[in-house]
DNA sequence: TTCTCCTGCTATAAAAACGATAGCATAAGA
DNA sequence: TCTTATGCTATCGTTTTTATAGCAGGAGAA
């Protein structure tokens, strides 16, 4: 499948806009899912799959893309968030605490109607 | 189908992790699209469908999982997001800049090889 | 009332993507 | 040589998405 890329058409957005080959590119399923587990330290293609609880198929093709788009880089130890990749993870971590707050949030408005 | 919430099991993560929740739920097609849309204000559901680039099906799908994590709400000027929802947000307009430098470093690589 | 719009969807069918699983080629070790 | 680890590719059934048509309810005009 093509990657999204800035400056290209992408699936919604014809405009080729950097912030639409983006929300593209993350919005494909476990793409999110693998960005996070490899914030956290490279990891090699098993491990990745396991941690990403995904099909082999569909990790090879989200690599592919990550790695079109240069956030992702294989070395020794496994697959590697570049330096992008990692600016990127950056804006992700935050989420973590929101989700949390989130949760709690649904939690009270579910035992108070 | 069934919107990922925190508390229960998502594709690829049976933790039920708030986290694991939300990377599920903005990994669904067109979903961080349609949020980032929405927060630059209401929108009624034809505007939104085509800011989104989306069809009527898919859209209301969306919608549904947005209302249901209460992110997303209905008003008299159209779909709305809610003070979490508006948090959220906050946390995905950085990716604009961030997407912006990605352009650059790729359009750089690009041409020099 | 009847005729248009507009809005917010629902329905349907075909295409694309995904998920689960099997298996293969290569390389390192026992 | 036999096993194990790694990084995939192939296949197939299911799910999701895309594209498009159409409908019900309400507002306003004739």
């Amino acid at each position: 499948m093509k990657t999204p890329l800035p400056g290209v058409p992408v699936r919604g957005s014809a405009s080729g806009r950097p912030i639409m080959a983006l929300l593209d590119l993350l919005g494909r399923r476990t793409q999110l899912r693998v960005l996070w587990e490899l914030s956290r330290g490279p990891l090699k293609f098993r491990p990745l799959q396991d941690a990403a609880g995904t099909s082999p198929g569909v990790l090879n093709a989200r690599l592919a893309e990550l790695r079109k788009a240069r956030l992702v880089e294989r070395s020794a130890d496994g697959y590697l968030l570049t330096e992008q990749g990692r600016t990127l993870a950056a804006h992700l971590l935050p989420l973590m605490r929101w989700s949390q707050d989130w949760a709690e949030a649904l939690a009270s408005d579910d035992s108070s109607p």
